[in-house]
DNA sequence: TGATATGTTATCTT
DNA sequence: CAAGATAACATATC
């Protein structure tokens, strides 16, 4: 459910909040979701912030990076000077990082599907981080560039593709949904009947949802929340969790592979 | 109580 | 061998 413009807006966040502050010290209390050994960093500043796809980097000083997938249900709290989590927040805590100002960032994760990373180097980052395929935001991603990938998955469908990490990354369930309804294409639909022109649509689609997703901070359904509050894009979408699409038509539900997807059998074709 | 939600990965099939 | 398809994971919520 976080995807890229959930991600984004963390990012976004972080780096007003945690770049350049020195790390005072770290508690994992989560092993299996938490690298053990990021105590190890104690004393480290944290030099950047930044994300490919749905992954946020935290980059510190002398080459180490912390690599955090929020999965599901991961997300930040962040407490100035004095302020400790609640309790009830702790119950989910997997990791704490405070520093030397007084301040904490946690992070939390419900339902343990996230991960938190630790990397040693700049190459042994990068080789994690090529697992991903091109972030759909990043001005490398061309629609010539989109052309080719697409052409390389021939047999699976639109919507299996957009979601595919390893070929374009970013994208989730919510987005691809939303992409599609713009772009009027039937998310079933096998990647070899698109039209040139449907292509150059769906491309469309996917930077201007993602765009305007990221201007509104994401979307907040269920867990997600941003560091400092809700999203505000589900005011915007048109056929995840909806009735109806915007023209009125009831849309039709059903699983792909084994997502739940919605989608307008009149305005998708 | 069982169905539902989904990002990622392991595993099986083609 | 790789693409494709699917199951499994985890747990709150209804």
């Amino acid at each position: 459910m976080p995807e890229l413009p959930e991600a984004e807006t963390i990012v976004q966040q972080l780096r007003r909040k945690v770049v350049g502050k020195a790390i005072a010290s770290v508690v994992v209390r989560d092993r299996k979701i938490a690298d053990a050994r990021l105590p190890g960093i104690k004393s480290a500043k944290i030099s950047g912030v930044s994300r490919k796809g749905k992954a946020i980097i935290l980059e510190l000083e002398k080459e180490r990076f912390v690599l955090i997938r929020l999965g599901m249900t991961g997300h930040f709290h962040y407490y100035l000077k004095g302020a400790a989590s609640p309790a009830e927040e702790q119950k989910y805590e997997v990791v704490a990082f405070s520093f030397h100002d007084g301040s904490l960032l946690s992070y939390n994760d419900i339902r343990r599907f996230g991960r938190v990373q630790l990397f040693l180097s700049k190459e042994t980052v990068r080789k994690a981080l090529a697992k991903l395929g091109i972030d759909v935001l990043s001005s490398a991603f061309t629609l010539a560039v989109f052309r080719k990938l697409l052409e390389k998955r021939n047999k699976t469908t639109i919507k299996m593709a957009l979601m595919d990490q390893a070929l374009l990354s970013g994208i989730g369930n919510i987005y691809a949904q939303e992409a599609l309804y713009r772009a009027r294409i039937d998310p079933r639909r096998k990647i070899s009947t698109l039209s040139a022109a449907e292509v150059k649509k769906l491309y469309a689609a996917i930077i201007g949802v993602l765009r305007l997703a990221v201007k509104k901070h994401g979307t907040t359904v269920e867990n997600y929340v941003h560091i400092e509050g809700s999203g505000g894009f589900q005011h915007y979408l048109q056929v995840y969790q909806r009735e109806k699409c915007p023209k009125g038509h009831p849309l039709k539900k059903e699983y792909i592979g084994g997502r739940g997807t919605s989608y307008c059998t009149t305005c998708q074709r």
